[in-house]
DNA sequence: TTGGCTATGTTGGGTGCCGCACAGAGCTTT
DNA sequence: AAAGCTCTGTGCGGCACCCAACATAGCCAA
C-alpha cells in the first residue's frame, strides 16, 4: 500500500459546501483527529466537547439498553457530522458514537459551533439539514427493525457503509454486524450466507467484499433508498420536486437554494 | 358534559416559555384550529404550510410503507409541536401526523416562523430543544421495535398518550394501537387482555381507562421512563446534571439557562 | 507443531408474532 | 326486533428469530 496523504476537510461534503469566506473562518480551529476502528467519540450520556466531521471515516450511532442490548440507528460517514446535539440544545445523546470504519475526522471545539451558530450562517443552515436528513434516517431503522427481516436488513446496512467507503471492502465480522442490527450473530451468520450463496458478496473472518452492489439493492428492503433518495434531496440543497415553487421558502439564512447547482443531479452513489 | 372553554395558546409548553415581548409579537398570528379525530395534518411527502402547536389534541406520527404496513415513530402532545421541517429545512417529512386524540391546536403560518428564526430569539432554541428531545423519541422507538415484546410496547404506548392526556381514558381501538406500533391487531388484543386481567386497564370498544398507571409502568419497558426523564430535561430547559459547569455552553441565544428555575425540578408526570 | 484465539458454521428445541378464518359481543339504524 | 356495523376474542398452522451448546476453520504466537 502507497502511503496516504492526509485527507482534507474538503472531503467531508458539509465542510466542502461552505462557502469560501466561512472555510477561511473556520478551518483553522479544524483539528484532523484519527478515529481507529471501535474508537468511541462519545459515550452515551456523557458530556460532548467537539462536533466531528468524518473525511473517510464510518461512524455508527448505537443505543444502548440497560440489559445490554444495542441497536444501531443510524451510520455516518462524510456526508454527515457528529455532535448535533452541541448546536440542537442538551448536552448528551442517548447514543454511542461508534468507528465502524477506520479513518480521520476533523474536528471543530465547541466553542467555534457555538459562535458560528449565532452568526446565523451557513454552516447553521447546513448542520439543520444534515440533522433532518438524519431524522428521516433514524425514522426508516425504527419502522425498519419492526417490518423487515434480517435478510433485508442486513443488505441495507451493508448498503449504508457501502455508501461511505471508497471501495467495496468492508471490515466488520458478523458478530458486530450483529449488534449493530440488534439481532445474534447466528442470524447474521445465516443471512451472509444466503448473499455469498447468490453471488452478491464474499467475506472472511470480518472482511466483506461486496461482488454485486445492484443485487444487493434488489435485496434490500425499501428503507435504503428511501433514506438515500431523501438524503441526496436534502444535502444537495435541492428543494423537493413537488413543491418546486416554494423554494424560498424556509431557513432564508443566506438562502440562495441551488437551482443553478441542479445539474448535479443525485450524488454518485459509491 | 360542561361546554369547554376554548384552549389558551399557553396550553402549549413551548408556547408557554416564550418570554412575554415575543408571545405579543407572535401570539396575533395564531390560528386556532380544531384536530378532530383521525385527521391528518400533514400526509406524508406533501408541502407544510403551518407549525403547529397542540393544546390539547395528541398528534402521532405515522411512517408509511410501500406495501401499507405503519408504524409510528413518536407521539406529540401539547409538549411539543408539529413541521419541524419548516425551520429544519427540506419542507417535507417522511411520516404522516396524524391526530390519535381529539382537540385542537395553534398553528403559525410558515411566514411567520420563517421570521422568527430569523430573529434567532427563544422560539428558535425552545423549537431546537424540541427537535432533539423527539430524536431522542424516534431513536428509543427504534431501539424498542427492535428489542421489546409488543406487551410492552403496548404499555409505552399507553404511558406516552397518558401524559399528553387530562384523565386516564383514552380513546383508541385495538386497531388503532396495531397500526401505530406496526403489529397486528390480535397481537394488542392479546397484550390488552393481560393488562386487564392484571387489573392494569379496563376497556370497551375503543375506550381504554387506565386503572394502576404504577403498574403500567412496572410492565412497561425502559424506553418509556428513559424518553421521559430525557425530555423533561431538554423541555425544562436546564443543563444535564453531570455537565452543570458547563451550562454556558450552547445555543447563546437569549440564554439564560434557568439556574434559578432549578427548584422547578421534573415536571409533574401526570 | 502445538495450542490459543477469533470468526464462522450447525444443531435442536422453544416462542413470539404472523396470517387467516371465523365467532361472539356491543352499539346503531331502521 | 332485526339487521348491520364495529370492535373484540379465539384457534390453528407456520415461520422467523431466539437461546444454548458445540463443531470447525483460519490466524497467530511460542
Amino acid at each position: 500500500m502507497t502511503a496516504k496523504p492526509a485527507p482534507e476537510p474538503q472531503q467531508n461534503h458539509l465542510l466542502a459546501a461552505l462557502p469560501p469566506e466561512v472555510q477561511l473562518r473556520l478551518f483553522p480551529y479544524l483539528e484532523l483527529v484519527p478515529l481507529p476502528l471501535r474508537a468511541v467519540l462519545y459515550e452515551s450520556g456523557t458530556a460532548m466537547r467537539h462536533v466531528y466531521f468524518p473525511t473517510d471515516a464510518i461512524v455508527s450511532l448505537q443505543y444502548l439498553l440497560e440489559d445490554g442490548g444495542s441497536t444501531a440507528i443510524s451510520v455516518v460517514g462524510n456526508e454527515g457530522l457528529l455532535g448535533i446535539t452541541l448546536f440542537m440544545g442538551g448536552e448528551t445523546t442517548p447514543s454511542r458514537s461508534l468507528v465502524q470504519s477506520a479513518g480521520h475526522a476533523y474536528r471543530l471545539p465547541k466553542r467555534r459551533v457555538k459562535e458560528e451558530f449565532n452568526r446565523h450562517g451557513r454552516l447553521l443552515f447546513l448542520m439543520l439539514r444534515y440533522t433532518q436528513a438524519l431524522i428521516w434516517q433514524i425514522s426508516q431503522t425504527a419502522v425498519c427493525n419492526r417490518q423487515h427481516s434480517i435478510d433485508q436488513q442486513l443488505c441495507r446496512w451493508l448498503l449504508l457503509s457501502l455508501d461511505r467507503l471508497p471501495d467495496s471492502h468492508l471490515t466488520m465480522t458478523q458478530e458486530f454486524i450483529s449488534s449493530m442490527l440488534g439481532v445474534r450473530r447466528e442470524g447474521v451468520t445465516q443471512a451472509a450466507k444466503k448473499l455469498q450463496g447468490l453471488g452478491v458478496i464474499s467475506y472472511s473472518r470480518g472482511l466483506i467484499n461486496v461482488i454485486d452492489r445492484k443485487k444487493l439493492e434488489d435485496l434490500s428492503c425499501e428503507c435504503y433508498a428511501t433514506v438515500k433518495d431523501a438524503t441526496d434531496v436534502l444535502l444537495d440543497y435541492m428543494p423537493q420536486r413537488q413543491v418546486i415553487k416554494d423554494v424560498d421558502a424556509i431557513p432564508t439564512v443566506e438562502l440562495r437554494v441551488a437551482k443553478g447547482a441542479k445539474g448535479s443531479g443525485k450524488r454518485d452513489s459509491v
